[in-house]
DNA sequence: CAAGAGATCATCT
DNA sequence: GATGATCTCTTGA
């Protein structure tokens, strides 16, 4: 079942949770590409110095102003895309960063698209995952609620999970402390971080 | 195995 | 003109 609008609707923090344990589904002119998401982080608003919206509304932000359910993708360090699930009202900028998952289908194309991975190697971080599911800045306002990239409930019981800081944003002074990382416990298909 | 450098560009000042 | 929600490779023990 794909997850409609209103499970994006909710506060981050439990979108982050709830998204252990789904599936991220990408449709792609050469195959479908899925993944049972593993990792994710909160970044729940404009106080939020982690949050790219806490620098106010510019062209970049845009998106994460914008209603729930939509895809944010951006470029970083020349050289990785991410890939974040726009959450809660429109006007209030938040999103969930989709940082690891566990190849489910399309293998064969994900490894065609990542030169030398090995099967753990191929989605775990945030930059190695956009480039697995061939995502890009084409992605960027895309509607989750449509045919291209969207979350599917599987009826998988939630994972149990644990929480720890966030990664890569020694920047946010006290917020870079927050618990706002979610991981599947157990799983081999984590970032390092 | 841990640590560090380098790659490279869109975005904002 | 600076810098970043990263990754990979190289170095050295």
């Amino acid at each position: 079942m794909k997850l409609p609008r209103s499970f994006y609707e909710q506060s981050t923090v439990d979108v982050a949770k709830q998204l252990l344990g789904k599936y991220l589904i990408r449709e792609h002119t050469e195959g479908a590409s899925v993944g049972r998401i593993v990792e994710t982080e909160a970044y729940v608003g404009p106080h939020d110095l982690a949050c790219h919206a806490s620098k106010g509304r510019t062209r970049r932000t845009e998106v994460m102003f914008g209603a729930a359910g939509y895809a944010y993708v951006y470029f970083i360090y020349g050289f990785y895309h991410m890939l974040n699930l726009v959450t809660e009202a429109k006007d209030y900028p938040a999103a969930v960063l989709i940082r690891a998952a566990q190849p489910v289908e399309g293998i064969a194309l994900m490894h065609r698209r990542r030169k030398n991975g090995s099967l753990r190697n191929l989605a775990s971080g945030p930059g190695k995952l956009c480039q697995a599911f061939g995502i890009d800045r084409s992605l960027n306002g895309a509607d989750l609620c449509g045919e291209v990239l969207f979350v599917e409930d599987r009826g998988e019981p939630a994972p149990k999970f644990l929480a720890t800081p966030r990664i890569g944003v020694d920047y946010a002074g006290k917020w870079k402390e927050k618990p706002y990382r979610f991981l599947v416990r157990g799983s081999d298909f984590v970032s390092k971080g």
